[in-house]
DNA sequence: TTGTATGCGTTATCAA
DNA sequence: TTGATAACGCATACAA
């Protein structure tokens, strides 16, 4: 990991130009000459240092991330498909989480100097700083934020979904809801799947902050609306950890799901598919959406896309057990 | 992102090594002169670059880890206990996955390159390639591997757990066990398990290859097993999803669990909380595995220590209600 | 076909 | 207290 290109070439009786040129075959070498420098790279296990390559390429062959956090299902698989997809395009991945974290901003410049594009999950920076790294020109894809100038971004799709849920939860027969997990800004994932929901079931549906989307928040809330009188008859959560603690509260207080209060999800992880009941939810395409992450900012870094690039991936409504019993039920 | 420290010398009026001393407090520099630099400084919006800083340092200021996959919650809760750490003590980690990619080897070596030292989980990479890396000199960190001479080692208890495991299920009176998910090579965390599960149940337990730890085979493994006249009266499993693929073929073939049969689990991930029954399992501090993964590296790096560490943390049997019933059940 | 020399953006040594 | 200047390791015009 410390012989540099000096050495094989002096070994090699050739130019450092020419030691280059041989690795990268980025011009003509004898045959003869080709040889000599193979054979020292091997006998002194050279390999060019990531640095100076960097330097004198002017770019670091690295993608970054910034999430959240990387607790629950969603973010691993998405960072999942980006990594992969980053991989067989040549670059690494940098990670950076922000939750918690005092100095977001130093961290995720010091990310950008790091590396030649970055993903941006959902709210892991706030707003701002968003606009000074478009400013600053960082090559960026946004993932569940609103389109930018500036930017790629990419979501799946929230609304036309909810809407499929709630009309489905409607055609179970329920008349009052409540939806588990209130938006943490407008604009945001969360917020389109409540105005989805919204949209089909108006004034029967009432919307509840857990604060936070975990299985704690979702539990607590759960059970303090479920204790009240004239508790809802289907609880929407805004995903699926949410979801699994409303079904703790329901066990808990000996409600039967879906047989006393109907519960959904979003998201699909997989814990969804092993709770009892079965969670029905709203699948994402969680590694697609990591996947399209890499490829924008591959074409934004290589520049063969210049304008900006704003996609929707479409999900899949998943009916499972839990939001009401179903004829022939299927196991997913 | 391109303005150079002489750019901000320059505008400065005085020379790069005084920029340089002013931003890193490296030496003498007078107030007067530091006002003016620093103003220059703000008015470029001046970052000195990463990647000469790190060429001139020698160093990245970066960890590596390389997994085989990120899928389940044990390896993104060590990574998240790790990337904590590291970014705690300035480093930015760049992450690896190994799963079905085919030149591992060129793969991990170029992350070498970009790194000043990595974590490597178990079984990600082959045996000969840790032997050259700890020949290359890099430093090194192995979850779940025996010690090495070369490199720091750490892992969780797995035997002692296994035998306390064992014995609770041999005090619920059960006589004839399976463990699946066989090991994959001797000497990993599975086979450790394993050991001490028989060290305790000697011939009572007989050992069923799962091919890979996911639920899908866990659930092809347990339904054959259990299908089978003579099927075990407990089944212990290598890890929370072989777990849950148990706990769905036991409910597909209408055995009651713990009641016709028990089914245990390795690591306590989310999902085995939410399960029903609830998963009796063994918890892995898999946040305090990273976090500490961090810490011994930083070690290795800044020369803070040089006899490699090969640590062992503590586990917990988290008894739920699928090894049996319980005269007072605890929800954990 | 090969070599020389310069640039990439810092840090740090040594003089002044 | 400050400034030249030599590394750091490589890529690549430009010359030869």
């Amino acid at each position: 990991m410390d012989v540099t290109i000096y050495e094989v070439a002096k070994r090699a009786g050739v130019s450092i130009a020419t030691v280059s040129r041989t690795l990268r075959g980025t011009g003509p070498v004898a045959a003869r000459t080709r040889e000599k420098v193979l054979k020292a790279v091997k006998e002194l296990d050279f390999t060019p240092s990531r640095l100076g390559v960097s330097l004198a390429e002017g770019r670091h062959a690295a993608n970054g991330v910034v999430f959240p956090d990387l607790a629950g299902p969603y973010y691993t698989e998405v960072l999942l498909g980006y990594e992969e997809v980053a991989s067989e395009l040549g670059r690494s991945v940098v990670i950076l989480s922000t939750k918690g974290r005092s100095k977001v901003g130093d961290l995720v410049k010091d990310l950008a100097g790091r590396v030649d594009g970055m993903l941006i999950f959902g709210h892991a920076v706030p707003e701002p700083l968003v606009a000074e790294l478009v400013r600053l020109g960082v090559r960026l894809v946004l993932i569940s934020r609103d389109p930018l100038p500036g930017a790629d971004t990419l979501r799946s799709e929230n609304t036309d979904s909810a809407r499929a849920l709630a009309a489905h939860l409607t055609g179970h027969g329920y008349d009052r809801f409540a939806f588990l997990g209130a938006p943490l800004t407008s604009r945001d994932d969360v917020d389109e799947r409540w105005q989805g929901v919204r949209a089909v079931l108006g004034g029967a549906i009432e919307a509840v902050d857990t604060g936070h989307y975990t299985v704690e928040c979702g539990f607590e809330a759960a059970r303090k609306l479920l204790k009240g009188r004239g508790r809802p008859r289907a609880l929407v959560c805004s995903d699926d950890e949410v979801a699994l603690g409303a079904l703790l509260a329901a066990e808990e207080l000996g409600l039967d799901v879906p047989g006393d209060v109907a519960v959904t999800g979003w998201d699909d992880i997989m814990a969804a598919r092993h709770a009892r009941p079965a969670l029905t939810t709203v699948r994402q395409p969680m590694r697609r959406l990591g996947a399209r992450a890499a490829r924008a900012l591959d074409e934004l870094i290589t520049g063969a896309r210049d304008t900006p690039s704003h996609l929707i991936l479409t999900t899949e409504l998943v009916i499972r057990s839990s939001c009401g019993h179903h004829p022939q039920e299927v196991r997913t």
